[in-house]
DNA sequence: AGTAGCACCTGATTGC
DNA sequence: TGCAATCAGGTGCTAC
C-alpha cells in the first residue's frame, strides 16, 4: 500500500502485532526480497532472535527498531519498503501455507501472531538490515529540529506531510526547482509521503496545474499545494487509506476506504466537481496525471 | 548540479 | 481462443 496514509495504517497494524515481540525466525521465499545483502542467509541470520522495539514510519519508509546484540555498538533497524505492492499479513497458524507472493515469512514469539508474511507481487518492495545513523534536517523542510536517528538508507529522505516537525514553510524549497510542480512533490527528498495519488489530489484541490514550473509559482500557490498535500493525506488515513484492489490492504486484510473521495485520481473524461468540465489525463513524467483544465491552468516559465 | 529517462518485476486488462 | 501490447499507487541509478 504505497502512499503516506497507507503506510501508516500498515504502521499501526505492524505495532499491535510487533512491538516487543521476537522474530524467532526469517523465511525467506524469494532471493530479491532481501537484495540489499550478500545472500538470504545473511538476512535471515541478522533478524533471527531479536526483539522489535518500535515499528516507526518516514513518509513511505518504514522500519522496525531491534534489539541490540552484544558485538553491537549502533542501533539497527530493519528497512520495510512497500513498493508497489507490498502487503504484510499477520495469521495465527504457522503451519498455514504461505501465499503464493508471500516473499519472507517472520515466526513470531511473544505476539498476537505466530507469523507475519511479506507479500510482494510486483516485488519491488524489500527488508534490509542495516545500521541506524543520526541525522540532522537541513534546509526548509526542518529547520532547528533535534537530530533524527534513521536507518542509513532513509536518512535522505525529508520529513514527511504529517510529521509535527514538519517546517509549516517547507513549501519555500520547492521554489529551488524549475522541474514541474508535481515532480517535486513526488520528490521524497523536499517532504515525503506524497505518491502518484494523492499528488493529483492535492493539485486538484490546490487549482494548481502539474506541469507548472515549481520556481514560476506564486508561494501563496505553493502553500495552498502544501496544505492540499496534508489535508487530503490525513482525510485519507482517517478513513483507512485508499484501496481499489485486493493488492493494498491492512495487516488484517482489510481495504481502506478513500477511493470514494478521490476528486482527480481516475477520473479521466468525468466531469471535474467544482466546475463540471471533463477532466483530463496524461502522462508526465512517466506517471499518469489526471487534472481539471479549467480550474487548474498551467503557468508557462 | 540538476534533470530526464530508464530499469527493476508480475499480473490483470485491452486490443487485434 | 491466443497472444502481444499496455498499464499499474515507487525508487534509484545512469547519462545528459
Amino acid at each position: 500500500m504505497p502512499e503516506l496514509p497507507e503506510v501508516e495504517v500498515v504502521r499501526r497494524g505492524l505495532e499491535t502485532f510487533l512491538k516487543d515481540a521476537t522474530i524467532t525466525r526469517a523465511e525467506v521465499r524469494r532471493d530479491s526480497a532481501v537484495r540489499h545483502h550478500f545472500s538470504p542467509d545473511e538476512f535471515a541470520f541478522l533478524v533471527a532472535d531479536r526483539r522489535v522495539t518500535a515499528v516507526v514510519r518516514r513518509g513511505k519508509f518504514m522500519w522496525w527498531e531491534l534489539s541490540a546484540r552484544d558485538d553491537e555498538d549502533t542501533p539497527v533497524a530493519l528497512s520495510a519498503h512497500l513498493g508497489m505492492s507490498g502487503q504484510f499479513r499477520a495469521f495465527d497458524d504457522a503451519g498455514q501455507e504461505p501465499h503464493k507472493h508471500c516473499r519472507t515469512r517472520f515466526h513470531l514469539g511473544g505476539s498476537d501472531a505466530a507469523v507475519m508474511d511479506f507479500h510482494d507481487q510486483r516485488t519491488f518492495g524489500y527488508l534490509r538490515v542495516e545500521p541506524m545513523v543520526p541525522t540532522v534536517d537541513g534546509g526548509a523542510a526542518g529547520q532547528g529540529t533535534p537530530t533524527a536517528w534513521l536507518p542509513q538508507s532513509v536518512a535522505h529522505i525529508g520529513r514527511d506531510a504529517l510529521d509535527p516537525l514538519l517546517s509549516p514553510d517547507a513549501y519555500r524549497s520547492w521554489r529551488s526547482s524549475s522541474r514541474g510542480i508535481k515532480q517535486v512533490l513526488l520528490d521524497q527528498q523536499f517532504i515525503s509521503g506524497v505518491g502518484n495519488i494523492y499528488a493529483d489530489e492535492a493539485l486538484w484541490a490546490a487549482r494548481v496545474h502539474p506541469q507548472s514550473p515549481a520556481n514560476s509559482l506564486s508561494f501563496q500557490a505553493l502553500a495552498r499545494v502544501f496544505e492540499a498535500a496534508r489535508t487530503v493525506m490525513a482525510a485519507a488515513l482517517a478513513v483507512g487509506g485508499t484501496s481499489f484492489d485486493d493488492l493494498y490492504v491492512n495487516v488484517n486484510g482489510e481495504s481502506g476506504y478513500f477511493a470514494r473521495g478521490l476528486e482527480a485520481y481516475g477520473r479521466a473524461g468525468e466531469p471535474c466537481s467544482r466546475c463540471g468540465v471533463p477532466l483530463e489525463k496524461a502522462t508526465i513524467g512517466g506517471r499518469g496525471t489526471h487534472w481539471c483544465p479549467r480550474c487548474q491552468r498551467r503557468i508557462a516559465r
